[in-house]
RNA sequence: UGGGGAAUAGUGUAAUGGCAGCACGACUGACUCUGAAUCAUUUAGUCGAGGUUCGAAUCCUCGUUCCCCAGCCA
């Protein structure tokens, strides 16, 4: 088994991996490892990108080398600073460090120009007068062979001042191209004299208006690799088609030549995962923008209150291999509470609150408790709660006529309200339409601080705010944003809108918090005890407070409940 | 119907001719001042058919299924 030390414990390798260590003991590269990730800033970083960086950024760390971030930023037409911000944002969020190399593709448009101009002295490239719609005309079909360019036989000197006259803008947009002199009979249509410039008078973000040429991927990715002396260039499965090509540039210009390697991109169930859909979600307000918390997107996540450990975490589970295959969201979620319970200070809020008077309770008494901040985090220390006559419990914590399994507050039963007293239920006041107003309790005295001194057990322990001391916030619950598990199985033209969730945001106003969370600040996360994860929203300010579900914890009790109502639906039906 | 890839429990991923393992999920139980966490238990897999071999997920042959490619997108 091939293993590289890792801390303490050994790593099995993936493929991708392998092939580094390996060239690592062959000294293919000097001993170099040097990787990159190159996204195209149109459009915001998703958890798919996440398992690209981790494994790019991933690899160099791992095997002492390096892994530059750069811009592929070749196309203007789609390309804008604010994705080149965001990215840059996420990457570091991330947690990740490319020190002084941020590289743009852009940068080397006068480079490439320069090897386009060696390529048609060696007589590999031409300048092609045919438009778009005779280019795919003589492409031929995926059984077909094409037919070669009329133009394709131009001398050296021509070429050079046609490409040339390209340059300064002398024709029109799609007039012409330059054209790799490869093989129109080439069974991959790659091959077929693919483009390597297009004429486009558009302003690019960082190049502005000095080019009205621009590269195409397949020739520029190439020399942006080779550019920057990188060994493994590693890529997603839909360019191994284009891997010939990458190879053909390199060797017909006898330049650095990296290792093009691919593997298989994540889909996650419940997910769109093309920044093409997800634009379009933001595009058509389906959703509040990237960064809302329903979107996959590297800021939505982070508004969400996901943690860079978790996304960490999870793309190293993943693994990575050369089969598409589909990642259940709950190991996503089960990564993400991994991190978050070790992590998150424990906090006691009510989201649909049922009001408590205890009545045997001093009118105007008040008791300073203790409650412990993590659990999992002994060094997070204890903070003071305040108990008094009236406190607010979760509405789903008393039912009048419980079900056996049920072992909540009841009619007559005594519960543990979390770090305060035992309390029992004594009487049910209502309104006239029948709805639970207010409940009225006992309280043990001898109970303070939540043991009972006789050693009685009791099953529940709930939740809980004191009425005087809590503080309103409105609480944004999430559920998956599609309604299909496999939205990947959606037709191109199928509306984006009819497959999304209907529930996949819920707002509930008036929510009672302790008064500890006035202090909170943006993206802090908390779990809310016996509730789930949750963070604070950037729109929450101090007047106003604003969190969000990160995840629910794992809860049994609203299975069963799930079950029997299922059971109950298939019984009628 | 051309070319390039991929198939291992429900899901993801190891095993590179030598005991099919791990994680998630699901199930059952223990514990519990969070129905969380933790711990224990169970469930369930090599795409198919041949062949080589003492021995095949792995090698060979023939199939099957799925993904990618006909942008002047990346």
């Amino acid at each position: 088994m091939t293993t590289v030390e890792n801390e303490d414990t050994p790593t099995k390798l993936d493929f991708v991996r392998s092939i580094v260590a390996e060239d690592g003991k062959t000294g293919k590269w000097d001993c170099r490892v040097h990787t990159r990730f190159p996204p195209e800033p149109n459009g915001y970083l998703h958890i798919g990108h996440a398992k690209s960086i981790c494994l790019n950024f991933g690899i160099a760390e791992e095997f002492q080398g390096k892994c530059n971030l750069r811009f592929d930023d070749t196309n203007p037409a789609k390309e804008e600073q604010e994705y080149v911000d965001s990215i840059i944002e996420d990457v570091k969020w991330l947690g990740w460090d490319w020190e002084e190399r941020l590289y743009f593709a852009s940068s080397y448009f006068q480079q490439m120009y320069d090897y386009g101009l060696e390529l048609i002295k060696k007589g590999k490239a031409y300048v092609c007068d045919l438009g778009p719609e005779e280019t795919r005309n003589h492409r031929g079909t995926l059984t077909e062979p094409g037919r070669e360019s009329p133009y394709r036989n131009r001398s050296v000197e021509e070429n050079l001042d046609l490409f040339k006259a390209m340059k300064i803008g002398a024709f029109a947009d799609g007039a012409k191209t330059l054209k790799a002199k490869i093989d129109m009979a080439h069974p991959n249509l790659n091959m077929r004299d693919p483009v390597m410039y297009r004429v486009l008078h558009a302003s690019h973000h960082r190049t502005g208006d000095d080019w009205c040429i621009y590269p195409l991927y397949d020739w520029a990715h190439g020399l942006e690799d080779s550019l920057e002396g990188i060994t493994h260039s590693i890529c997603t499965l839909e360019f191994e088609n284009h891997r010939p090509l990458y190879d053909w540039f390199l060797d017909a210009l006898e330049v650095h030549h990296p290792q093009q390697i691919e593997f298989a991109r994540l889909n996650l169930t419940y997910t769109l995962m093309s920044k093409r859909q997800l634009l379009r979600l933001v595009e058509k307000g389906l959703v509040r923008g990237w960064d809302d918390p329903r979107m996959p997107t590297i800021s939505g996540l982070r508004r969400r209150g996901y943690s860079p450990a978790a996304i960490r975490n999870f793309c190293k589970t993943i693994g990575v291999n050369k089969s598409n295959s589909t990642v259940d969201m709950a190991l996503l979620e089960h990564c993400l509470r991994q991190d978050l319970n070790k992590t998150s200070p424990r906090v006691m809020a009510v989201l649909n609150p049922l009001k408590i008077v205890i009545t045997n309770y001093p009118m105007s008494q008040v008791d300073e408790l203790e409650a412990i901040n993590n659990p999992e985090d002994p060094d997070a220390g204890s903070r003071k709660i305040s108990f008094s006559r009236v406190i607010y419990i979760e509405r789903e914590d008393f039912m009048e006529d419980p079900p056996k399994r049920f072992f909540r507050l009841a009619p007559g039963r005594e519960v543990r309200l979390r770090y305060a007293y035992l309390i029992t239920c004594t009487k049910v006041v209502k309104d006239e339409d029948g709805q639970v107003t207010e409940l009225h309790c006992s309280y043990d005295p001898e109970t303070r601080g939540g043991n009972a001194p006789d050693g009685r057990r009791i099953k529940a322990t709930l939740h809980w705010v004191s009425a005087a001391y809590a503080l309103d916030a409105e609480v944004r619950l999430y559920d998956h944003l599609l309604a299909n598990e496999n939205p990947g199985d959606l037709d191109e033209g199928e509306d984006l809108s009819a497959n999304l969730n209907p529930d996949s945001l819920k707002v509930i106003t008036h929510c009672k918090m302790e008064p500890s969370l006035g202090e909170t600040e943006p993206f802090c996360r908390y779990q809310f005890e016996r509730l789930g994860y949750f963070c604070t929203d950037p729109d929450s300010t101090p007047s106003r407070l604003v969190f969000n579900r990160t995840v629910t914890l794992r809860d049994p009790w609203a299975k069963v409940q799930k079950q029997e109502q299922n059971q109950k639906q298939s019984q009628k039906s």
